[in-house]
RNA sequence: GGGCGCUUAGCUCAGUUGGUUAGAGCGUCUCUCUUACACAGAGAAGGUCAGGGGUUCGAGUCCCUUAGCGCCCA
């Protein structure tokens, strides 16, 4: 064939076919399907679930992240023979969504979701939803994930809507959910619930306000301090701490809320700090929440002071209708005209702002549903601390337990108009009616007069089915008897709570098993500098335009590459510049091999001998292979990635090939040997480099079988596949005795080659010029001989002037010399040569020689060689040993 | 207030049972377009592994402590 491959790898022609022959052979798919007659249920599965996106988002950094990790995962896997199953989907992210088409619908048709009703707005998110979804999947698809997307799935489809409306009865008939009016965050723009998650707390500039709260009938007052000073108007007592001597005076007696000129008693209450502020607190139960659990231990009554739009409401006196903010101005102007306003000051505090939006928060009496989440976390906290279930990285764990230890219900209901809905049914007698399916009646009177609840669940409530509703549960489906419990649970450490807690808790409860074995957290990705990314710094990295740039394989390695699990990870396109160049050095080394390959005249007889870099690299590449399998047993993938870069590049690329060159030249059994090398080295290379990079590592695979085939060495392909997405992983083999020998070996030819080159280089001594050379290498002298054509090339050395010997006869005249261990290096650079440089580079030398052996000398004197393990010592004594015949050297030249 | 993480070469980071002169990429400097690759090759410079103390024959790695930065929870 010898089809000519460009001189780089084009990526964007490559990828998009690749893709599409993976995903139209079937490879996606677990080959041992459950739903198949030949399906054996004895073969071990490996399952995960991907973390849906925003059915309606656009691919973020973040997705590139786990889509990479995953995708690893899974291949390698595959690979390794599992049945093999990633399901994809998405999820339908009640209010970003919602407030994604509300934004349309405004914007193009300037009508309200209110205005156009509950069953169209439903009708057009579905449109929008049918619109829009396949692009975060289409970009999934980009970055090269093999998921089985005949088994896609959606939160708002008819199984996993079943599988939802399961686990709310479920719960229901357990009695651990329950609904009732309690203080919950209610986010006023989006006039809705929100969980205790969903709000975020960060420190801001805000004021503090001193003001006189005044004594019945009297002239005294108690001094008061609040942030939010409107929260006045919901006063239901004035508390200071019981021993505070200031305020003991008024305990029990009544003061006046300002303007309003309600009567609220003064209580005394341990939970007031007597530094903080001025020593007493308002206490507004209805709008805060340590407030409210004060009330409650006092019994005082609770008033709500505000809308669901945090406007004033019916008990805001005069403040009615004004916005919370302007009601906050107009009640101090007031106070302050009326003299109770002692000051205000700066003051640093904690706001409570919504995840989604940003907007203030406030803490209001709602009718909310819940769920009693405590005898489910105690389960889930069990299955963690018993080791059923392992996070990666551990400490993560420590975090779970904390957030499950201290745990409070679910507020799961939300005012939303795109969700699972509720499943509840009330009639006009207030029955509830709480069924899998839709009632035509009350289940309590029978009335025909029901309505269901208006509210929705939050997206959390469905995602946290997700590893078995997309399976099939509730119903006993193939797919979930088999595929069930998956596998791995991966993800960022972010939504740790939100949802991978919120899983294990619904899997213990619905289905009895935990959800997955293993949870591996990854980080945040950061931009080159580790700032968080956002668009206001305008620093987003845009995965799409980096693909553009770099392809797919290079954004892959540099996400996997140089980051560990559960630390964030800094990425700038440097990095990714740098691996689309390895890719473009893998596609290189390819286009060699194949030619040589294609050039070859016979097969590899068995009598070919290995030369010392066949031996070599092989050694080398079964350590590779070794050290990849137990780093991927540790979950260490960037390590694993990282060395397989190394030996790629460093030793295959750098080493090896030139040797092979060299080989490929001499033609006959030597020549196919080196080309029998080259073929299974890299075919190994590919295959541990496949999980990373899969793009081009397919490509050049595909390429190399090609070539092989029609080629004297095509036995080399007996046992492959037709695609190196399903090819065997690399097993490790156990070491056979000789590869220490030949490590060491080779290593000393290498030593040799850069000292010359450094040598070289240090001379100025023109690269293309070939320079005589007299060794005098010892015992080395038959090892030196052997490898004397690779020295020789590799060092740039002129074969006609060049010796190996065990010693030398004399002294080459005007000649540099270089020691290494027992070899001595003789270059007659004429006329190059200065002798006192040269006495100075010697002398250098010498020392560094001397002070290793001081060192070493002194080291094993000591303990050392007594309490070390016996092969470390005797490695250090030859180390010494080797010094000191360095040292003997110098010295002899230096005479 | 509680918990966790980070601090290693100019920059960004690896470095997992503690093993002996600390690694990579980028950047810098010298040379080279040598027929796989200039998205490259050869060579070089650059680090008291945040500070202090301890355990050990041996510490970037384990323990204690201080400082700075960051995150999570209250």
């Amino acid at each position: 064939m010898t089809k000519e491959l460009p001189k780089a790898y084009d990526f964007k022609s490559t990828e998009p076919r690749i893709y599409e022959m993976w995903e139209k052979g079937g490879y996606f798919k677990p080959w041992n399907d459950p739903n198949k007659p030949d399906f054996d249920p004895n073969v071990e599965p490996f399952v995960i679930s991907i973390p849906p996106p925003n059915v309606t988002g656009e691919l973020h950094i973040g997705h590139s992240m786990f889509v990479s990790v995953e995708d690893l995962m899974i291949r390698y896997h595959r690979m390794k023979g599992y049945s093999t199953l990633w399901v994809p989907g998405t999820d339908h992210a009640g209010i970003a969504t919602q407030l994604m088409v509300e934004r349309d619908l405004l914007k193009n048709e300037e009508v309200t979701r209110e205005e156009i009703g509950r069953e169209e707005f439903i009708k057009r998110t579905w449109e929008w939803k049918h619109k829009y979804g396949g692009i975060i999947t289409n970009q999934i698809r980009r970055l090269g994930a093999s998921c089985d997307w005949s088994r896609e799935r959606f939160t708002l489809d008819d199984g996993l809507s079943r599988a939802v409306r399961e686990a709310f009865v479920h719960l229901y008939e357990k009695g651990l959910i329950y609904r009732g009016p309690r203080l919950i965050n209610w986010s006023p723009g989006l006039k809705t619930a929100v969980s205790d998650l969903e709000v975020e707390y960060e420190e801001e500039d805000a004021f503090l306000y001193y003001f006189k709260y005044m004594l019945k009938d009297s002239d005294e007052y108690i001094p008061v301090a609040t942030i939010r000073p409107e929260t006045i108007l919901g006063d239901t007592a004035v508390a200071v701490h019981p021993e505070d001597e200031r305020y003991r005076k008024f305990i029990g007696r009544t003061c006046i809320v300002p303007i309003l000129g309600r009567e609220i008693p003064v209580i005394a209450d341990e939970y007031v700090s007597m530094e903080f502020g001025t020593g007493a607190l308002k206490i507004t139960p209805g709008h805060d929440p340590n407030d409210y659990a004060i009330a409650h231990r006092h019994n005082l009554p609770i008033i709500s002071m505000l809308d669901k739009e945090a406007k004033v409401n019916e008990n805001g006196g005069r403040y009615q209708g004004q916005d919370r903010f302007e009601a906050r101005k107009n009640l101090w102007a007031d106070m302050k005209a009326a003299g109770l306003v002692i000051k205000t000051e700066p003051y640093r505090t904690t706001i409570p702002r919504s995840q989604r939006g940003g907007e203030i928060v406030e803490p209001m009496i709602s009718e909310q549903w819940f769920v009693t989440i405590e005898p489910l976390a105690k389960a889930a906290l069990e299955a963690v601390k018993d080791g059923r279930i392992k996070i990666v990285p551990e400490r993560f764990e420590k975090t779970y337990y904390n957030w499950m230890e201290n745990i409070k219900d679910w507020c799961i209901s939300r005012q939303l108009w795109w969700g699972h809905r509720i499943p509840v049914w009330y009639c006009p007698d207030g029955h509830m009616t709480v069924t899998r399916q839709d009632p035509t009646e009350c289940a309590t009177c029978g009335s025909k007069d029901i309505h269901q609840d208006e509210d929705v669940l939050d997206t959390w409530f469905s995602s946290g089915l997700w590893p078995f509703s997309t399976l099939g549960w509730p119903d006993e489906t193939p797919d979930y008897n088999y595929f069930y419990p998956t596998s791995i649970m991966e993800t960022g450490y972010d939504i740790l709570f939100f949802w991978v807690a919120r899983m294990i808790m619904s899997g213990l409860e619905y289905t009895g098993r935990i959800p997955f074995h293993t949870v591996y957290l990854h980080g945040i990705i950061r931009d080159d500098l580790g700032r968080k990314m956002s668009k206001t710094t305008g620093n987003v990295i845009d995965p799409l335009t980096v693909m553009d740039q770099f392809g797919t394989d290079a954004l892959r390695f540099t996400l996997l590459v140089g980051s560990t699990p559960g630390n964030d990870t800094n990425v700038g396109l440097k990095k990714v510049e740098a691996n689309r160049n390895f890719a473009n050095k893998l596609w290189n080394v390819g286009r060699f091999i194949i030619t040589a390959i294609s050039n070859q005249q016979s097969a590899t007889s068995e009598k070919a001998e290995y030369s010392l870099a066949d031996s070599w690299i092989w050694a080398r590449l079964q350590q590779l292979v070794r050290d990849v399998e137990r780093q991927f047993q540790n979950f260490q993938y960037g390590q694993a990635g990282q060395q397989i870069y190394d030996f790629i590049w460093s030793d295959f690329a750098d080493w090896y090939v030139e040797i092979a060159k060299l080989e490929l030249a001499e033609g006959g059994t030597r020549a196919a040997r080196a080309a029998d090398t080259l073929a299974r080295v890299f075919d190994i290379s590919l295959r541990l480099l496949h999980p990373f990079t899969p793009f081009v590592t397919e490509e050049l695979w595909g390429h190399l079988r090609n070539a092989l085939l029609e080629s004297p060495l095509k036995d080399i392909t007996n046992d492959w596949p037709e695609a190196l997405i399903v090819a065997n992983w690399p097993e490790p083999r156990p070491l056979e005795g000789w590869e220490e020998a030949k490590i060491a070996d080779f290593e000393l030819i290498q030593e040799i080659v850069r000292a010359i080159r450094n040598l070289r280089n240090e001379k100025n001594v023109a690269p293309g010029k070939k320079i005589a050379a007299g060794f005098a290498a010892g015992a080395k002298a038959v090892l030196l001989q052997e490898q004397d054509q690779v020295i020789a090339a590799l060092a740039g050395l002129d074969t006609s002037q060049y010796t190996i010997q065990e010693t030398l006869a004399e002294k080459p005249a005007d000649a540099a010399a270089l020691v290494i261990g027992s070899v001595e290096i003789h270059l007659p650079l004429a006329g190059m040569v200065d002798l006192a440089e040269e006495k100075s580079r010697l002398e250098k030398e010498l020392k560094e020689a001397e002070s290793h052996i001081e060192r070493l000398e002194k080291l094993l004197s000591s303990d050392f060689a007594n309490k070390a393990p016996a092969a470390l010592v005797q490695k250090e004594r030859d180390k010494l040993a080797g010094y000191k015949e360095t040292a003997e050297k110098i010295e002899a030249q230096l005479k």
